[in-house]
DNA sequence: GCACCGATGTGCT
DNA sequence: GCACATCGGTGCC
C-alpha cells in the first residue's frame, strides 16, 4: 500500500541514511515475494567522497547515481556479488545509500532456497556420503549487502527501478509498516566508519540498530597486498 | 570468535 | 595490471 514518498530522499544521503532503518525493502518476482526490514545502511556522496562510485564522474556503471532520487542503482563487484543502493538528492548530484543488511519479515523460505551456497569444489564422482549443506541461521540470511541482493534476487535487470512506484517489482516501505511494528521508539541507531573502504575511512557515515544479530559483522579494510 | 585466502568481472588510478 | 562499497571455507584459539 504505503510507499516511501520520493521527497524523503531528496535530502543528503547521510541524512536520508538513518531515517532508512526500520524501512522495508520488498522485492516481488514470479517466484513470489521476499521482503527484508533494513537494519544496517551506508551514506556515499559524490564529488566529495573518494570511496564513492561517483567520485570520478559519471560512467556507464554509476549513471543512474546521477539521476532523480528514490531509484535502485546496483552494481556487480568482487567478480560475483551484487549490491543495492537507494539514490539521493535530485538529479546531477550523485549521492547514494547502501543497504548493507535486514531482517527477513516475509518469504523466508524463498530466501532460504536463493541463499544456498555453492559447494567448494565439486568432485567428479565417488564422494560416498556427501554431506548435506549446513542451514544458514536465520539472521544471516540478508545479513551483508551481496547476501542481502541473493536473499532477495536482486541483478543487474534492477538497476534504475523506481523504489518508489506500486508499479515497480522492487519498492520501499516506510519504517513501522512491518506486522507487529514495535515502535521506533525501541529503535537505538549507533553509527560508525564504512566497512571496506580504504578512503575516508574515518567518516561514520554506517548507520545501524544498535544491538541487532542481522547487522553485518564489521570488517576493517584490509589490503590485498601478498 | 579471528586470520588468511581464493573466486571472479569490471572499471579504472 | 590492479584495486576493489564481498563472501564462504579452512585452520586455529
Amino acid at each position: 500500500m504505503d510507499l516511501i514518498a520520493r521527497d524523503f530522499f531528496d535530502r543528503p544521503s547521510e541524512v536520508v541514511a538513518p531515517d532508512l532503518l526500520g524501512c522495508v525493502l520488498e522485492h516481488e518476482t514470479a517466484d513470489g515475494l521476499v521482503a527484508v526490514e533494513l537494519t544496517e545502511v551506508e551514506a556515499y556522496a559524490g564529488e566529495t567522497d573518494p570511496a564513492s562510485h561517483s567520485y570520478r564522474g559519471m560512467t556507464g556503471r554509476n549513471a543512474v547515481m546521477f539521476g532523480p532520487p528514490g531509484y535502485a542503482y546496483v552494481y556487480f563487484t568482487y567478480g560475483m556479488h551484487f549490491c543495492v543502493n537507494v539514490v539521493c538528492m535530485p538529479a546531477g548530484i550523485p549521492r547514494a545509500v547502501l543497504l548493507r543488511a535486514g531482517r527477513v519479515i516475509a518469504g523466508e523460505p524463498l530466501a532460504r532456497r536463493r541463499r544456498v551456497p555453492r559447494r567448494p569444489e565439486e568432485s567428479p564422482e565417488g564422494r560416498p556420503a556427501e554431506r548435506p549443506p549446513a542451514a544458514i541461521p536465520a539472521r544471516d540470511l540478508a545479513r551483508g549487502p551481496a547476501r542481502l541482493c541473493q536473499a532477495l534476487a536482486i541483478d543487474r535487470t534492477q538497476n534504475g527501478v523506481d523504489l518508489c512506484s506500486a508499479a515497480s517489482e522492487l519498492r520501499l516501505r516506510p519504517a513501522g509498516t512491518s506486522a507487529g511494528a514495535d515502535a521506533d521508539a525501541d529503535r537505538v541507531i549507533e553509527a560508525g566508519p564504512r566497512v571496506g573502504v580504504s578512503a575516508a575511512a574515518d567518516v561514520p557515515w554506517r548507520f545501524w540498530v544498535a544491538g541487532d544479530p542481522t547487522v553485518s559483522v564489521y570488517r576493517p579494510y584490509k589490503s590485498r597486498a601478498r
